[in-house]
DNA sequence: CCCATGACTGTTGTGCACAACACCCCATTC
DNA sequence: GAATGGGGTGTTGTGCACAACAGTCATGGG
C-alpha cells in the first residue's frame, strides 16, 4: 500500500537512492571533465555534501567511485584531489579506446531508426554553428552529449560502460589543450564536423562498422594531433 | 622521523589503508567466484566486518565497489545480494572478453622473459595432474592464477583492468556449470592444457598476436560449449 | 638571521548510533 | 478458512563525533 508517497511535496523525494548517488556522479564527473575541477584541485566534502543536500557519508560513496574510476585520488590528511591528467600516462587509455570504438559495429550493433537520424541531423547543424563561434569548453560539452548519443549504436551494457570511463579520463586533457591554445581550434572544430558527416553518410548505408572505424580512426587521429601539440 | 614505526606489534599496521582495502575486496570477489559466496546469498556487513577486524564503513567500501563491479547489489532493508550469474545477461560479457583478449598483443605487448617461460612451465605441469584427479574448485582457483599470469603480457593498464573485471563476472558461471555436471569436466581441462601448450608454443616463437588470437578463440568456444548446455 | 620545534588548522578515515526500510509471523476479523 | 493489519526483527542507509594524519605558521633558541 505505501508503494507511492501521495502528494509528494519535492519531486527529488521520489527519486531512489541510487537515482540521487548517479545524479551526484555524474555531475562530479562533468565538473572535473570540464575543468570546473582542474588537475590538482581539492574536492571539500563537507562543501559537496552542503551542496547536494545531505551529509559526508553519502557523498563519500560517490568519491569512492570516482576514485575506482581514476578521476580523484583522496589522500588522508590532505584531501580529495582530482588526478592529472598526462598524456604519457592516458596514451595507453587512448590506444584503448580506439580499439574499443570499433567494436559497437561487432557486440549487439543496432542500426539506428529514423529519430535517430534526425537528431543526428540537429548535432550536425550544432557544430556547423560552433565552427563559427564556439569556445573550448561548449565544443566539449556538445561533443559529451554526441557521445552518449553514439553508444547507442550498440546493444552491449559492459562495452558502453567501459567506453564511458574511458571517454571521461581522456576528454579532459583535450579541453585542457583547447584551452591553453595548444590546438588548431577551428580546425578541430571542423575535423569534427566533417567527422559527424561522415557517420551520417555511413549510418544512411546501414553500414555500422564503417561508421565504427570513421569514430576510430578519428580518436585515433586526434590523440595523435594532441601527442605532437603538448609532447 | 616518524615516517616509519618501530617494532610494529603486528605486521597488518605496517599496510596501507589503500592495502587493506584492496586485500577484503581480493578476498570477497574470490569467494564469490568460487561460489563461496553463491548467487543470491546475502552478505552481512557486521560478520564481515568482525572477520576483517574493522567496522562497517570501510567494509562498506569495499561492498560498495563490488556493487559497481556488478558482483553484489545492495538492497535498503533487505541485504547485500551477490548478483546472479545468469548466461543471457553474461552473453555480452563473454563477446567483449573475446575481442578485448585479443588486444594485448597489439597495445603495449611485453615479450615473456626466461622466468616467464619457466612459470609457464609449472602452470602446464600443474594442469596436466588436474586432468587426472581435480575438482572443479580447485581448477577454477588454477586458472584465475594463470589468468593473473598471462595478464602480464600487456603493458596496457587500463586493459589489464578491464579484463580482469570482464573476467571475475563471467568465471563464477563456468564454475556453477562444472560443479553441476553441465559440463564435460575431463575435457574441458584437457582443452585448458592443449590451450596452454598451444601458448607455450606460440610465445617460445616470440608470436604475442598468436597468443592472444589462442586466447581469443578459447574463451570464444568456452562460451558456445557452456551455452549448448545450459541453454 | 636561520633552523628546529610544537601548537594549530583543516582534511580524510573510522566507529557508532539511529533512521529507513523490507520481510516474517501471528493475531484478529470478516 | 482466508485475508488483513500490526508488531518484531534484521538489514542497509545516513548523520555525526572523533581519531589519524598532513601541512602551515609562529615562536623560541642558536
Amino acid at each position: 500500500m505505501t508503494s507511492k508517497p501521495l502528494l509528494p511535496s519535492d519531486p527529488a523525494d521520489q527519486l531512489s537512492v541510487q537515482d540521487r548517488r548517479d545524479a551526484m556522479h555524474h555531475a562530479i564527473r562533468k565538473r572535473i571533465c570540464l575543468l570546473e575541477y582542474p588537475p590538482g584541485a581539492r574536492l571539500s566534502e563537507t562543501e559537496l555534501a552542503q551542496e547536494f543536500g545531505t551529509s559526508r557519508t553519502p557523498l563519500r560513496r560517490v568519491l569512492a567511485r570516482l576514485e575506482d574510476e581514476g578521476l580523484v585520488q583522496s589522500v588522508h590528511g590532505v584531501g580529495t584531489l582530482v588526478t592529472d591528467a598526462d598524456i604519457h600516462e592516458l596514451e595507453h587509455v587512448y590506444q584503448l579506446r580506439v580499439e574499443l570504438t570499433a567494436l559497437p559495429a561487432r557486440l549487439d550493433p543496432r542500426l539506428p531508426d529514423a529519430a535517430f537520424m534526425q537528431k543526428l541531423d540537429n548535432f550536425i547543424m550544432q557544430s556547423a554553428k560552433i565552427i563559427d563561434h564556439g569556445t573550448p569548453l561548449e565544443f566539449t560539452e556538445f561533443d559529451m552529449d554526441v557521445f552518449q548519443f553514439l553508444l547507442q549504436l550498440t546493444g552491449n551494457a559492459p562495452l558502453r560502460e567501459t567506453l564511458e570511463r574511458l571517454y571521461y579520463q581522456t576528454k579532459r586533457l583535450w579541453l585542457w589543450a583547447a584551452i591553453n591554445a595548444k590546438l588548431d581550434l577551428v580546425g578541430e572544430f571542423r575535423i569534427f564536423h566533417h567527422e559527424l558527416e561522415a557517420l551520417q553518410h555511413a549510418l544512411r548505408s546501414h553500414d555500422l562498422d564503417a561508421a565504427a572505424r570513421i569514430q576510430s580512426a578519428h580518436i585515433s587521429m586526434s590523440f595523435k594531433r594532441l601527442f605532437q601539440k603538448i609532447k
